[in-house]
DNA sequence: ATTCGGGGTTCCCTGAAGGAACTCAAGGTG
DNA sequence: CACCTTGAGTTCCTTCAGGGAACCCCGAAT
């Protein structure tokens, strides 16, 4: 939809969203994060049109996000996560960490994560990449960077 | 947008980008949280329809994530942050790591920003909520939780 | 009495999402 | 060989949401 190109701001928000922020596209790489590779099982699991699904998958593989692999001398194909698109899930689990407090309800969260590194059930936690200590929206001060416009 | 209604799903994904998943709403938000607080300030530096801008006030407002405040006897209103919208802004804060790091290009990020609690230019770096070690996407097995569908 | 400025509404146009049907290529089946 | 099945899309049509510009309302200041 949005015909305004956020990808030309100076701002890593929009940027981000140029990329996932289409309809969909944060479903199609959680589908794709927890192993539904392909086309017809993404379609089936999501709902989502074939057509937007197609428009979807090539605009992430097109940002570097995802890659196209052929798994079998026919044309078939199964989409992986690249490093980028790995780290994009960074994303995804900071909104699973506010949907399941804000959103949940009675019921409780309907996926739960386990830390493979200690084997709890856990989730993310922002901290500060300099000092460890946690660093929320409130926490910080917003300057002008390098890259700023004018 | 989105006939889908993502705001069903056992899926907080989903769920959340019932609330900032249209077009814009992640930029609105990001405005509000750098104090940008009015409708026509909001207008000018998006660039956005006024007739979108003021859906997209609306259902934030709705969802509880904005409160309305009049801030004169005249008709005149800003848009603060809810607690609930505060921590929603961590996960902008989780996009503008990502995009800082794989979209900013030569000029550097656009925007910095500074920890206060111990004065450094620092990004947000997700730990496990339990053991406080990093924990990224390939660090979590996705289990199904309580509110699980079916 | 008129202008101004904030905060919206209204209108029309275009373009994107939904949905169903259709296509195409390669293998398997009788 | 003729036929069916599967995966992975493409095409076409309809409906609805975003863009953009103009318009409106209210209270204050001049």
């Amino acid at each position: 939809m949005q015909r305004t190109n956020f990808g030309d701001m100076a701002c890593s928000i929009a940027r981000t969203l140029d990329v996932i922020g289409e309809p969909w596209s944060p479903l199609v790489l959680r589908d794709i994060w927890v192993g539904m590779n392909r086309f017809d099982q993404i379609q089936a699991d999501l709902g989502i049109s074939r057509k937007v699904l197609t428009e979807r998958l090539a605009h992430l593989v097109e940002r570097g996000v995802l890659e196209k692999q052929a798994y079998d001398n026919r044309p078939r194909y199964e989409y992986v996560l690249t490093a980028k698109g790995l780290e994009l899930v960074d994303v995804l689990m900071a909104m699973v960490g506010w949907g399941d407090k804000w959103l949940a309800g009675e019921a409780g969260p309907p996926v739960l994560y386990r830390h493979r590194a200690c084997g709890e059930i856990a989730h993310v936690d922002p901290r500060c990449s300099h000092c460890g200590e946690p660093m929320h929206a409130e926490d910080v001060e917003v300057l002008a960077g390098p890259g700023s416009a004018g």
